[in-house]
DNA sequence: AACAATACGGAACTATCATTCCGTTTGTCA
DNA sequence: TGACAAACGGAATGATAGTTCCGTATTGTT
């Protein structure tokens, strides 16, 4: 945002210090206490005053924004990278879920995300998602022409069903495995 | 609670009164402005004050509680009732699950439970959640003693995928169809 | 080395809510 | 009807947490 298209002038070295260490803390607090991490526990980890976190996230919604932004450019490389795989096409993409699921149970951040608490928060990481929609859809669209996947499955199901995964994810039950509702749900998009 | 087996002394006519009016305004409250409904709001759309409300619940999450103990009661009696049904016991289970989902489609407080955003509010409908799935358990036995659903689903995969649907309730994304979601997760149950 | 321009720190501010407290009112029973 | 317990109302309280402000420190440039 600060460095658009028309870059005024360079990022003084202790700012750009300073951003990486918020982001990174952040992660690290969210991963500790959940959605409702306080903005001055950030900072005391990064070891910045909040002031400073304020300079570059001008609420915490960003900040949370920013976090969720970046997982999702991993998801998309993973799914990229799952375009360029040989195999049995609905393999591939199973395996791609997977991967992306995985991440997902790595980021308490993106958990939150997903489960649709922080509506904001999506605006962040709008363009990243088009994306992996995009990218998803490919890997599909090969399954599809397989036989190996249910016709009417549609790149847009993916994200519905993954955000029902990560809510059982944050579940505290002890009984609620991700991994099976994973494999369920990965079940009933293969063709029959 | 103020009830038990050994009940003191009946309540006075407007402590009922009141308590009904509370329960009802809190369902409409919470439809209306999600989890973060405040007390003060409950009590204005009850016509009463907040200390009424306190009265009759120690604390807001007592009130959410009640509110998802009913809900959840509503369940187990559409479950009875499946049992008492004849049919293909596959289809029977299913529709009992749909008529489920559509009373939590209906609720944004026993949503907002599902999505385990307020763990202390189970603590509430801890009775009633147990005996629901224990009703499930017998629809599931039934099903797979018919040789129509799989053999490997456990009662406790219910609640859970139910929460996945949950998730997708909650979302405001145009795109997630909720009512798909779940006949997706019926779909992967099945027996191949 | 001196001077802007940037960036920083963290105390203070503010808004939001759940919850409490206590003076007043109402229901019940004799 | 009178008396007492049970309930009520709603202003006040207290705690939490996001955000702002401004005096100070750091960086990069001439």
């Amino acid at each position: 945002m600060s460095h658009s298209v028309e870059s005024e002038r360079p990022q003084r070295a202790d700012a750009k210090r300073n951003r990486e260490r918020i982001i990174e803390s952040a992660r690290d607090a969210f991963a500790a206490h959940g959605p409702e991490t306080q903005m001055d526990e950030v900072a005391r980890l990064a070891g910045v005053g909040v002031g400073t976190v304020y300079r570059h996230f001008p609420t915490k919604e960003s900040l949370l924004g920013e976090l969720v932004r970046q997982k999702m450019e991993r998801m998309s490389d993973n799914t990229r990278a799952a375009l360029d795989r040989d195999g049995e096409p609905f393999a591939v993409f199973a395996d791609a879920l997977r991967q992306n699921v995985e991440i997902a149970s790595a980021d308490a951040a993106l958990q939150y995300a997903m489960l649709g608490a922080g509506e904001g928060v999506w605006e962040f990481a709008g363009v990243a998602d088009a994306q992996l929609i995009e990218l998803t859809d490919q890997l599909i669209a090969r399954a599809q022409a397989a036989g190996t996947m249910r016709r009417d499955v549609s790149a847009l199901d993916i994200p519905m069903l993954m955000c029902g995964v990560c809510a059982t994810m944050s579940h505290t039950k002890p009984y609620f495995d991700w991994r099976r509702h994973l494999e369920l749900i990965i079940d009933s998009l293969a063709a029959r």
